[in-house]
DNA sequence: TCTGGCACTCGGGCAGCCCGAGTGCCAGCA
DNA sequence: TGCTGGCACTCGGGCTGCCCGAGTGCCAGA
C-alpha cells in the first residue's frame, strides 16, 4: 500500500507530464507543487513508485513518466471527473439543439466532442436491437418489386429492396402493411421475430411466398444492422499526438477505419458507467499507445448506443471524462425530445 | 516551346522522383533512362526547364524536383491514363457486385479506391438534384405528426418529420400521397417545385395548411440535401506522405473533415472528363501540397455525383487516373443495375 | 549542338565535446 | 524511523568542426 504522499507524488507526476509532455524530475516537481518535502524525499518516493511499476524512466538521467498502470491508479483513485463550466454546458446545449435529424445529431455530437476534448471522437448510431419500432412501411415500386422501410423511435431509417416471387396486389400489400404495423409498432426490435412468426399463415396461398420473403428481409435487416454504424471526427487532433508520431499515428488511423474494431472497443465498455481503457488495456494492438474513454447514452434511462474519444494515454483524464459524460447526457436529452 | 528531348527529360524526372521521393540529378537520370545523351547535356536541359519553371532545386547542389507546373505539363502532354490490368478489373467488379444497398456501394467504393491508389479516397453520394423521384411516402405517426420519406432512383432515402398545424385525416393523407406521387414520380428533383406548386388549392380549407407545410418540408429537403453527403477512406495512407509530414498532414486532415471543402473540391471538377488539380491549383490552402484526381460517375450517360482521390503532388498520375476512371465506370454500372 | 573536364558549392553524416538535468547514495539530524 | 542536504556519477541532447560526395555551372573542344 502506497502512502498518501506517494500517491500525491504520482498525481503530481501525471499532471505535470500531461501538461508538458516531458519526463518530470524530482526538483521540478517540488517547485511546481506544494508537497512540503524536499526533492531528495521525492526521489525516494519516485524510486518506490518505479519499483511498483507506476512510473518509468525513458533512460537513466531523465525524469519519470507514468506507465499505463500509473494512469490506471490515477484514474481510479486520484482523479475525479471534472465538471464542465456552465458556459461550456450552455454551448453544448445550444449546439446540439439546432440538429434537424438523426444524422445531424450524430454529426454535431462528433464535432462537439472532438472540439471539447481536442481528441478523436467516436459516436455510435443508436442501436437497432435496443430500439423500438415506430413504423414499418411497405411500398410497391413495381408489381413484384417492393421496398421495405423501417423507422425506429430514435429516428433511424433503414430500407431494403424486396423482390417478390409473384406479383403482389395493392390490397394484399395494404393488408400486410396494416397487420405488420399493428403487431410490431412500439415493440423492441429484439422481440419482432416471434411477433411476426405466424403472419404468413393468415394470407392466401398465392401471396404467402411474398409475405415470407418480406418477413425474411425484415428479420435479416435486424440482424445485419446489429453491426452498428458510427461516425468519427477530429482526426486532425491526431497530429498533436507526440514527437515520434508517424509510428503511432498510422495504426490509429487504420484502427479508426476499421469500424469493426471501433465497435468492439465501444462494445467492451461498461453498460452504464463510464469506461476508461488505458494503453495496453485495449485489446487492439494498434491502439496500445492510446486511451479510450467511452460511455453509453440513451433517450431514457437505458443506453441505446455509446460514444467516446480516443487519445494519447497522456491525456487530461478528468477533463476528457467530464466532457464525454456531459455530451452523452445532452445527446440523450435531445433523443428523448425528438 | 520545349524540344522533344527536354520533354523527355521532364518525364524522366517526374517518373524518378515519384518513385524515389528524392531529388534527381543529371547523372542518375542518364543511368536509369535511355536518353542517348550525356549528363552534361541533360544538365543544360535541366537548366532550361528550371528557367521555365517546370522543375526546381530544393537547394544548391541537390537534384531537381518537379514543380506544380511541371506536373501539370506531365499530366497534360507526357502521360496517358494507365489502364488497369484485367485481374484488377475483375477484382473491382467482384468486390462491388457484393454490395447490398447504397451505403454499401459507396462504402465499398471508397475502400476499393483507397486500396487501389494507396491514397485517400473520397466518394460523393449520388446527388438528389440530379436524381429522379422513385417514390414519396407520407406516414401519420400521430394525428398531427407526419413523416415524409423521399426515395430516389439511386436508392437514396431521406426522411423528415412534419408537424401539421391541424390534425390530418387518413383519407386526406392518402389523397395527398397519391396526388403527390402521380405528379413527381419519375421526375427530376429540380423540376419538383413547380410540379407541386398548385397542389394546396385542390384541398379543403382545413387541410390546406397541412399540405402547405408538407410541401414546404419537401422543397426544403431538396435544397438542404443539395449539400451532399460523402464518404472518405484510406486516411492511413496519409502517413506515406513524406518525411516532413506532421506539417503537411494536419491541414489535409482538417480539410477532409470539412465536407464543405471537399464537396467544393469535387464540385469544381469537370462535368464529364477526369479532372486533375495539382498543388496550388487547389483553391483550398490546406491542400496546396496535394493533388486531387476526380471524375463524375452516374447510372446512365449522365454524372450524378463525383468521386476521386487526394494524394501528394508526387503521385503516380497515370496509375491513379486509371484506377479512378475504372472505379467510376464500374460504380456507374452497379447503380444502373439496381 | 553535344561532350568531357574541372572547379565549386553545400547539405548530411560523423566524431568529439561540453553541459546540465536528474539520479542514487550516504551521513547527519529531528 | 524518516526526512534532508550534499556529492559524485550518468547520460542524452546540442553544438562545433570536419569531411565526403552528389550535384552543379561553365568552358573549351569536337
Amino acid at each position: 500500500m502506497l502512502s498518501e504522499r506517494r500517491l500525491e507524488v504520482l498525481r503530481a507526476i501525471v499532471q505535470d507530464y500531461v501538461g508538458t509532455e516531458e519526463p518530470v524530475g524530482s526538483k521540478a516537481l517540488t517547485e511546481r507543487h506544494k508537497l512540503g518535502v524536499s526533492p531528495a524525499t521525492v526521489r525516494n518516493d519516485m524510486a518506490v513508485l518505479e519499483d511498483e511499476g507506476y512510473i518509468a524512466q525513458p533512460h537513466t538521467s531523465a525524469g519519470r513518466i507514468p506507465t499505463d498502470k500509473g494512469y490506471r491508479l490515477f484514474v481510479d483513485r486520484l482523479a475525479g471527473v471534472k465538471p464542465l463550466s456552465s458556459p461550456e454546458r450552455r454551448a453544448i446545449q445550444n449546439f446540439l439543439d439546432g440538429a434537424v435529424d438523426l444524422d445531424d445529431v450524430v454529426g454535431r455530437t462528433v464535432r462537439l466532442l472532438a472540439q471539447l476534448t481536442r481528441q478523436v471522437a467516436v459516436v455510435q448510431y443508436p442501436s437497432l436491437t435496443r430500439s423500438t419500432v415506430r413504423h414499418v412501411e411497405l411500398l410497391a415500386l413495381a408489381p413484384a418489386r417492393l421496398m421495405l422501410v423501417l423507422i425506429t423511435d430514435t429516428g433511424r431509417v433503414e430500407q431494403r429492396m424486396v423482390d417478390a416471387p409473384a406479383p403482389f396486389g395493392e390490397a394484399a400489400l395494404a393488408d400486410l402493411r396494416a397487420r405488420l404495423n399493428s403487431r410490431v409498432v412500439g415493440r423492441r426490435f429484439a422481440d419482432v421475430p416471434q411477433l411476426v412468426q405466424d403472419l404468413p399463415e393468415s394470407f392466401e396461398t398465392d401471396d404467402r411466398g411474398t409475405v415470407q420473403v418480406v418477413l425474411a428481409t425484415l428479420l435479416e435487416t435486424l440482424v445485419e444492422e446489429t453491426e452498428e454504424r458510427l461516425m468519427i471526427g477530429g482526426t486532425a487532433n491526431l497530429t498533436r499526438f507526440g514527437h515520434d508520431f508517424p509510428l503511432t499515428i498510422r495504426p490509429v488511423l487504420e484502427a479508426l477505419e476499421e469500424q469493426v474494431v471501433l465497435l468492439k472497443l465501444l462494445g467492451e465498455a461498461n453498460e452504464s458507467g463510464m469506461t476508461v481503457r488505458i494503453g495496453h488495456e485495449n485489446a487492439y494492438e494498434g491502439l496500445n499507445s492510446t486511451s479510450v474513454v467511452s460511455v453509453g447514452y440513451g433517450s431514457g434511462g437505458e443506453a441505446v448506443a455509446k460514444l467516446g474519444v480516443v487519445g494519447p494515454t497522456r491525456m487530461d483524464y478528468p477533463g476528457t471524462m467530464g466532457a464525454v459524460r456531459a455530451v452523452a447526457r445532452y445527446v440523450g436529452q435531445i433523443l428523448a425530445e425528438s
